[in-house]
RNA sequence: GGUCCCAUCGUCUAGUGGUUAGGACGCCGGCCUCUCACGCCGGUAACGCGGGUUCGAAUCCCGCUGGGAUCACCA
């Protein structure tokens, strides 16, 4: 076998993929492609009552959104059921396993006087000695673990750490209904996909020790680890569902673009000096296993948040118009997507909101009056703009605008110009009537660039509309 | 509870014996301005505690405290 470096992100798919998940995923990507390895998927789905297909979907789908892609045919554990029965084979050969007849309910039943005792919930060792058979049961197998000695894990971000042996449980590495289990199954794996480092994260940091041993029972040679901290909520828990959205695929949801996703998780642990933005290509190019940080992160949404309108304020805006038109379909503020012909209009507004807007949803939300051929005068705005003193500067600007042919920025400009010397009116006592015309409330991007996209037609109808609407509600003031 | 891990601004981090402890997010002020933003300028704020080692500790050692993980026929 090649000496190349090989790494793996090995998902159970018992729900959607967590950002926890992505992290991890993203270091062992990171790490291949730095060093010109390997980077597989596997599948951990010997749990097949928690297993679906759906979360497998989910995992792949999330994979594919971030651009996270991995060599070779992803492998499924539930696939490998013979494997992984021949080494249990071996061990038990070798007198390194052997079959326990307790039952699932023994066991737990001890566990919880143990508890109670305040004795070490672990297995008492009753079947490790050999035991007869006991009709009509199926026994369990259990590795014969060396009670005796230390076992030590040499982690490369956090370097030597020893385990007692005494402490180690004979654990189950084949349930009695015929399914192996976990630990078992990733030594055998890792092993036979010839991973040279396991990056993961530090919750597995007490099983590594017993699958060093199962390692060293089967005769294989350990790989390299790498436990990497784990993501914490704002209370410094564990990250999950209180602290807010968990599965990648609500970011997506949420306007957020991948790009944004992958900085922010490859800062939360990482960092290179005093960089905040990273491209993909220089994460590959910076990422080092040294530079990931030993005590677990919290997740920080604001700065997420702010990495996001980085890339949509820089992004390019045919790619942004795109994802733009996909959203606007999604909420609904279009009914059927726009035609081919509409894709620089598309831009056009993406270039005018890209700047001010953090996520594609906000985005979508703020530019409703790009796509609506009604809109509606919001209630505040209309009583604070569109007062009597206002009628007089619309009928102007429907006069000037009407005449005008080209209606580019700097033409429009110069119109605007002429109507604040005319009428010895500041830019604002304008563009704020007219914002509220053409939009419905008061903000909106820069006024050129507004009357501009909505083009003429638009414009003059609903400054139409704007007059009639103060005809019917003659203000107070 | 046993075992293991961790500890610099509120948060993400830089820092590896000698720094006015740096940057970023957030927050607060100002400038810019047709609204909202962007941008720019400035400000706020940290080495958990106690012992050592050393001429000198955020940096090395020990203890404490605090937080986290894990102890399944889950992964």
């Amino acid at each position: 076998m090649s000496n190349k470096i090989r790494v793996r992100f090995a998902p159970s798919p018992t729900g959607y993929l967590h950002i926890g998940g992505v992290r991890t995923a993203l270091f062992n990507y990171l790490f291949a492609r730095k060093q010109g390895g390997a980077f597989v998927l596997r599948i951990e789905d010997t749990d097949t009552e928690r297993s679906t297909e759906e979360s497998i979907r989910a995992i792949l789908d999330g994979m594919e959104w971030l651009g996270l892609d991995y060599d070779e045919e992803p492998v499924r554990q539930s696939s490998r059921n013979e494997l992984y029965q021949e080494h249990i084979d071996r061990l038990l050969a070798e007198g390194k396993a052997y079959p326990c007849y307790c039952s699932k309910e023994e066991l737990e039943e001890r566990r919880k006087e143990a508890l109670k005792e305040g004795r070490d919930p672990r297995y008492d060792g009753r079947c490790r000695g050999g035991v007869d058979p006991v009709p009509g049961r199926e026994p369990a197998i259990r590795f014969k673990a060396p009670h005796t000695g230390t076992t030590v894990v040499h982690d490369l971000i956090r370097g030597p750490i020893e385990f007692d042996n005494s402490q180690m449980d004979d654990l189950i590495i084949r349930r009695s209904l015929g399914m192996q289990t976990y630990n078992l199954c990733v030594v055998v794996d890792d092993a036979l996909m010839g991973m040279t480092h396991i990056i993961r994260g530090d919750d597995h940091l007490t099983n590594t020790p017993k699958q060093i041993l199962l390692y060293e029972a089967l005769g294989f040679k350990p790989p390299r680890y790498a436990h990497v901290p784990m993501i914490l909520g704002s209370d410094k828990t564990r990250l999950s569902k209180r602290h807010g959205a968990t599965s990648i695929m609500a970011y997506k949801e949420m306007g957020y673009l991948p790009e944004a996703m992958l900085n922010y998780l490859a800062r939360l642990g990482w960092g290179c000096g005093d960089e905040e933005i990273f491209s993909l290509e220089e994460l590959i190019e910076k990422f080092s296993l040294e530079g990931i940080n030993k005590s677990p992160a919290v997740f920080n949404p604001e700065k997420l948040l702010w990495l996001n309108h980085h890339y949509i304020k820089n992004g390019d805006p045919k790619r942004l118009a795109r994802l733009f038109h996909e959203m606007l379909v999604e909420k609904g503020v279009l009914d059927v997507p726009l035609g081919e012909d509409r894709q620089g209009y598309l831009e056009e507004v993406v270039k005018c909101q890209q700047e001010k807007r953090k996520t594609l949803v906000e985005m979508v939300e703020e530019s409703t009056y790009f796509f609506r051929d009604e809109i509606e005068i919001d209630e505040k705005a209309g009583k604070k703009v569109l007062k009597a003193a206002a009628r007089p500067i619309l009928e102007k600007l429907k006069a000037k605008l009407s005449a005008q042919k080209a209606f580019t920025e700097e033409a429009l400009e110069t119109v605007f110009r002429e109507i604040m010397e005319e009428e010895e009116l500041k830019l604002g006592k304008i563009a704020q009537p007219l914002r509220v015309a053409l939009t419905g409330g008061t903000v909106s991007p820069g006024i050129f660039e507004l009357v501009s996209i909505l083009g003429k037609e638009t414009v003059l109808s609903r400054i139409d509309r704007a007059i009639d609407y103060m005809e019917s509600r003659p203000d107070q003031s």
